[in-house]
DNA sequence: CATGAATGAGGTTTCATTCAT
DNA sequence: CATGAATGAAACCTCATTCAT
C-alpha cells in the first residue's frame, strides 16, 4: 500500500536528543509556526516519520526544546544564590559573572526568545520557565537582598525590584543579541557589561557609611 | 477650501487605522502566524476583502502595526533626550518616569514581543525598530552619559553599557508583564520600579563628591 | 552448562493462525482501514516484521481472515442441507437450530460485518463469500424448498425467496448484535428467535392439509 | 435569493446538500476510510477547501450523510405503524409493501452498509439510527403485534421476535443488493419477495380458526 | 527466523489571497 | 468600494512496508 525506501542506521537512544538539537536550531531561527517538520527532520538527519517515533506532535518537540532550555547550568547559579553566606557584594559579583558566562556560552538566548514569543500559545511552558527558572531566580535573589537589607548592607526598597535592577541588563543583552545583532547592530560585550553594571548598582544599592 | 464631506467620508479614511488597531490586538494576542485574517477583519468590523483594499499582504499589516504601534509615543521621549540641557540626574529621572508612563499606558509590550519573536522572519522590521527607536534611544542616552562623563558628573565606563543599565529593568518589566503575568506570576509595579531603580543607579553612577 | 528450555520453540506452524486470529479481532473491532498492523502484531504476540514473514500485505491478512472466518463452521450445515433426505420441516428445524448455534458461538458476526462493509473494496472476497458460502447456502436451501414444493409439501413461490424468508432473521440478529448491542440496544435471544421463527414460517409455508 | 439564478460561483445555500450528495456516493462506494476528500470535493464540483466552509471534518460529512439517510420517508411508515387501527394482516401488508418501495427507490442501502460498517467507530451514529429509526420501527411493530396478540389475532411468542421475522428479509435483500449484486450475483426482486414473504408469515403467525 | 527503527507517499486540514457579484 | 465564497498551496501527521541488525 505504501512505497518502499532506503533505510538508515538504528540509533534509538541518540535520536531524541538529535532531534531536539535540530529542532532547537530551526525553532530559534524561524519561530514555532514557520519551523517546518521537514526542516527539523532533515537537519536531524532523519525522515519526517522518524520524528514521530519519538514525539507525538510538533508542539511536543517544542515543549522538549524549551524544557531542555531550562536546564543549562542555571542550577548551579540558583544553588549559589540560595546558599551564599558571605556579604552581598560578593554574591552579586559572583552571580552576575556566572550568568554572563552562561548567557554567553549557551544558546539560552534562542529559548528566551521562544518563551517570550509563544508564552500566550503555550502557557504551560511559560509556567515551567517561571516556576523553575525565572521566578525562582527572582525570589532567591530578592531573598538575598532582603537578608542584606536586614543586615543593614543594602538600602531599603522592594527586594524584588532591586533584584530586577541587578539582572535586567544581562537579559536585555541576550535579547539584543538575538534581535538586533543579526541585522548588523553593534553588539554588547556581555561580560564587560556585567562587570560595569554590577559595580554601578552595588555602589548605589549599598548603604553608605556615613 | 472645501466643506466637510459626508459623514462616512471620514470613516473611509479611518479604515486603515481601524484595521491596524484590530490587527495589533490579534497579533499581540496570538503572534504573527496564529493571527488569522478572518479575526483581524472581524475585529475591525470589515470584510476580509476590505482588508485587501488597504494592505497588500498579511505581512504588510504586520509591518504597519509594528511601525505605528510605538513610534508616536516614544518620539517625545526621544526628543526630550536629544535636547535636554540640564544636569544628568534630572534627565535620567525625567526619562525613566516618562518611559514608565508610556510603558504602563500603551500596549508597547505587545509590539516588543512581536519584534523579538519575529525579528528573524522580518529583518526589515528589526532594522526599523533599531534604527528609528531602540538604537536611537541607546545612542542618545549614551551621548547624554558621555557628556555627563565629560563634565565629571558620571563615573567612567562604556556609555552604552551605562545606558543599558539605566533602561533595562523597564524593558524587562514589560516583557515580564507580557510573558509571566498571564500565567499568574506576581507583577511588577512599573512606576515604583522605575523610581527605585533610577535612584539606585544614579547613586552608583555619579562620581562621589570626595 | 544448562540445557536451554523449550520456551523458545515457538510453534512455527501455529504462527499464521495466531496472526489471523489476532487480525480477526482487530478487523472486527475497527474495520479494515482503522486496523493497524501494529495492533495485529502486538495482539498476536509477534513483531511487525514477523507478520510479513507470513503475509505479503495487510490485504492478504484480511483475505485470510475472511476466508477462514467462516468456512469451517458452516461446512457441516451446508453438507446437512445438501444431503438431508427427510421431510422439509425437519430440515428447516435442524438447519435453523444449527445456524443459530454457530452464530451464537462463533464470531461470524464480525466477519459478516467486514464482508458487507468492504465488499466494494474487495470484490474477490465478496465473490468468495458468495460462491462458497452464502450463495451456496441460498441455492441449496432453495433446492430443498423446490424439492419440497415438488412433493407438495411447500406452497408455491420463488424458492430462493422462501429460502431468504427462512434464514434472514438469524442474519439480521447477528448484524443487530454487532451494530446496536454495543450501544446498549436490547439484544435478541437468537436461539429463541430461531425457534419461534422457524415454527411461524413453517406454519405459513406448508401446504395446509385440507 | 430566488429565481433559477446565477449558477456560477456563489451557491452558499445549495452547497451543503451538494456536498452531502457527493459524499454519499463516495462513502457508499469506498467506505469511510477510503473515501478521499479530494473525490468528494471533485464530485461536488468544488475545491477541497470549499468543503471545509460547510463541514468541520471528514467525520462531520459522514455524520451528515448518515443522519440524512435516516429521513427518507420512513417517517410515514412509522406513523402508519403507530396509528394503524385495522386488523393486523392489513397493517403487515401495507407496511412491507411500503418498506419495499422505499428500499427500492432510495439509496438507504448505502447508508445501511455504512452504519453497519462504522457502528463501532461512530457509536453516536449507531445510536441515532437505532433511536430514530430501527429501534423505533422494531418497537412499534412489536407493539402492533402485541395488540394483535391481545385481540387473539396473532399466535403467542415474543412480539419483538415476530417483528424481526416480518421485516428481516427486506433488510437482507438490501444488503444482498449492496454486497453481492455488484459481483454478479443473482438479485432479488424485492417487491415480489416482500409479497410472498408477508403472506407466508401471516399464514404462520395468525391464529388458525380451529 | 525475528525484530523494530526507519521510511515516505498519501491524506486531512488550514488559511492567505482572489474575484465574481 | 465591499463582500465573502471559493481556491489551492502548503503543512502536519499516519502507518503499511522494508531491511539492517
Amino acid at each position: 500500500m505504501q512505497a518502499p525506501g532506503p533505510k538508515f542506521r538504528r540509533r534509538k537512544d541518540a535520536r531524541p536528543a538529535e532531534i531536539v538539537a535540530a529542532a532547537f536550531e530551526v525553532f530559534a531561527e524561524k519561530g514555532f509556526a514557520r519551523a517546518k517538520l521537514d526542516d527539523i527532520a532533515r537537519r536531524a538527519g532523519v525522515s519526517k516519520g522518524a520524528v514521530y517515533l519519538y514525539f507525538e506532535t510538533k508542539e511536543d518537540i517544542f515543549r522538549a526544546v524549551v524544557a531542555q532550555g531550562v536546564a543549562p547550568s542555571f542550577e548551579a547559579a540558583l544553588t549559589m544564590l540560595a546558599q551564599h553566606p558571605g556579604p552581598f557584594p560578593d554574591l552579586a559579583r559572583a552571580l552576575t559573572e556566572r550568568v554572563a558566562e552562561i548567557v554567553g556560552q549557551t544558546p539560552v538566548g534562542g529559548v528566551v526568545k521562544m518563551v517570550i514569543g509563544e508564552a500566550r500559545n503555550f502557557p504551560e511552558l511559560a509556567r515551567v520557565w517561571h516556576d523553575q527558572l525565572v521566578g525562582r531566580a527572582i525570589e532567591a535573589l530578592a531573598g538575598a537582598v532582603a537578608a542584606a537589607q536586614a543586615r543593614g548592607e543594602v538600602r531599603p526598597g522592594d527586594p524584588r525590584a532591586h533584584a530586577l535592577t541587578l539582572i535586567s541588563p544581562l537579559l536585555v543583552g541576550v535579547i539584543w543579541r538575538e534581535t538586533f545583532t543579526p541585522i548588523g547592530a553593534e553588539p554588547f560585550d556581555l561580560p564587560a557589561l556585567a562587570r560595569l553594571h554590577v559595580e554601578t548598582v552595588l555602589s548605589g544599592m549599598l548603604e553608605r557609611a556615613a
